[in-house]
DNA sequence: TCAACATTTTGTCCAAGACAAACATGAACG
DNA sequence: CGTTCATGTTTGTCTTGGACAAAATGTTGA
């Protein structure tokens, strides 16, 4: 068979591999430049296409720099080496109820769509909304981004696991009410940052402790951010950050929003992308932890001298060893 | 009040601009070079940096042009010429149910939550699901979209409109049974697509007319598309495109899933934004209204020679005049 | 009225250089 | 021994100006 009868893999251009991997056309430019990697084919016009391979490897080289690896130490790297440092467990974990969560991954692993959805009720029912939430879905949803950082999960399966988080959470929270309670607070999440789901937990949440949640989806400009917290008449803006959101940009926005948003509404930020974010930012409340969230609540309730309803913030049911 | 005391507003880096407006760093670049606008700042090191009027006459540019206008009449016109574009009606639609719809854009401009929530399932129980798809849901999206791109319509209103529809669809599956029936459709959108709401409505027609479909959620690359396909089992894909996903962006994923993608596994495209693809393409089925889906669907179960199971792919209802 | 051709418009791509913020490294100090 | 501070390196993003192809528009002829 000559090459003319292959079927015809002439590679993609810089804009498919910019949608596919994530990387920026000037990030895969300057890299061609400084490393020598990737080596991309020409067209007639000269411009690049980059054969499927080389974007596969750059996929990989993306997942691991989102574990912590920096681009110096991965691109001189062969496929081999690169490979080994899938294997490598970094986990700082500190995961309790590890049993347990490993047959839960097992669950996404083999998409077995249903036990994941009926196992899912189960377990809420069990522990409650506010321990389900801390103890089994946020922990879970950390292993399954560290499980794709470690190529033993692929996008598809884990797009597949928030669909079913998904549906579980807006068939729990279509059941109640949440529309009297203080303090009202706006969730949504800056443009870029797609991740729904940290929105949908802060909601749930929210929604026992008696507060009054304005869920707007993801992606809301920050000068609409402004309008829908003042037509909203809302206490507080709260804005969540997932791990593969950029802290560069994450406290970039953050400062766009808190010089254009009135200063007697409060500013919150919360998700695992903000335990990025070093230097504390004046005029926003960083909610790294979940715990976070109850104290700047709590805080709220005394500073505006609200009796709360149900005799106080809950605090966190204490994990089982 | 001397100028040092006003709120310090320098601007906004090329980043924050191309994240706010939508616009590319080279479209804003080029468009300053070519057309004298924008003229921002540059900061001590040379960097652009935005006054926020004019970063507002970007967005209201971008809509006018997602309108059908083209940058060269936009750019050179002044404020008041802009904003009576805006008033301008162009509206091509063929609305039926005028009146009706009225009565729901009210609702929506209002932020009525409750009313819009309580009469969205009285409505779907009167016209049967896929009725009310098509003659209330699609419609109605069609119209915030337009009211959006006429400005008047906020992104906030868009956004909290679409929190309600979602909500709905997926409290109306989740209490429907999808694991069995044919053909399987995977349904998903490609990366930088992220409207879930074309998704969810063709699932709901899917899972009434005893389709399979799996749904993935959206923004899935290509290459996992290609695996999901396989390990699912599924007989075709099924992508969908909203107006606002560049036309040129589509046929080139298009093209390149088709390539990767196994030649006895259907390719569907569905949505407002096919209909910008003039050229067809090779191996690849376009949907640009509701009909279509349907026809395709009935295509395939001639060919492959099942019957179907309730007497044949449904008709949608003859419109009411 | 519609099809084919010519022309303008317009977004994207390229090159190579520059710089600041993030990161790592090592020294000095409590 | 751990912490702070000052260096040095890495790395993504921004810059300019030129080029070109695909899309949209205008023009001609059947």
């Amino acid at each position: 068979m000559n090459a003319e009868a292959m079927p015809f893999v002439p590679g993609l251009p810089i804009s498919s591999v910019e949608r596919e991997t994530g990387l920026s056309k000037d990030t895969l430019r300057v890299w061609e430049r400084r490393y020598g990697f990737p080596t991309p084919e020409r067209d007639a016009n000269g411009e690049r296409l980059y054969a499927p391979t080389q974007v596969q490897r750059l996929t990989q080289i993306k997942r691991l720099m989102d574990r912590g690896y920096r681009p110096g130490k991965l691109l001189p790297l062969d496929d081999e080496a690169l490979a080994a440092l899938d294997e490598a467990r970094p986990s700082v974990l500190v995961t309790r109820n590890v049993q347990q969560l490993d047959h839960w991954m097992h669950l996404v692993e083999t998409h077995d769509s249903e036990a994941l959805q009926r196992q899912f009720y189960r377990e809420m029912a069990k522990r409650g909304l506010a321990g389900f939430v801390q103890d089994i879905v946020a922990p879970l949803i950390t292993r399954v981004g560290e499980a794709w950082s470690r190529n033993e999960l692929g996008i598809f399966e884990e797009h597949l696991f928030s669909q079913h988080l998904e549906k579980m959470f807006r068939t729990v929270l279509a059941n109640m009410s949440p529309q009297q309670g203080s303090p009202r607070v706006l969730l949504t999440t800056l443009s870029g940052e797609e991740h729904t789901l940290g929105l949908l937990m802060v909601e749930a949440l929210m929604v026992v402790e008696d507060v009054c949640p304005v869920l707007l989806g993801p992606q809301t400009p920050i000068d609409e951010i402004v309008r829908a917290a003042q037509l909203k008449q809302v206490d507080a803006v709260c804005l969540s950050f997932s791990s593969a959101y950029s802290p560069t940009l994450s406290a970039q926005g953050l400062r766009d929003l808190r010089q254009m948003l009135p200063a007697d509404i409060e500013l919150w930020a919360g998700g695992y992308g903000v335990k990025a974010i070093r230097k504390p930012i004046d005029g926003v409340c960083l909610m790294p932890e979940f715990q976070d969230l109850y104290d700047c609540l709590a805080k709220w309730q005394t500073e505006h001298g609200r009796e709360p309803v149900s005799g106080g913030v809950t605090r966190l049911p204490e994990t089982t060893k």
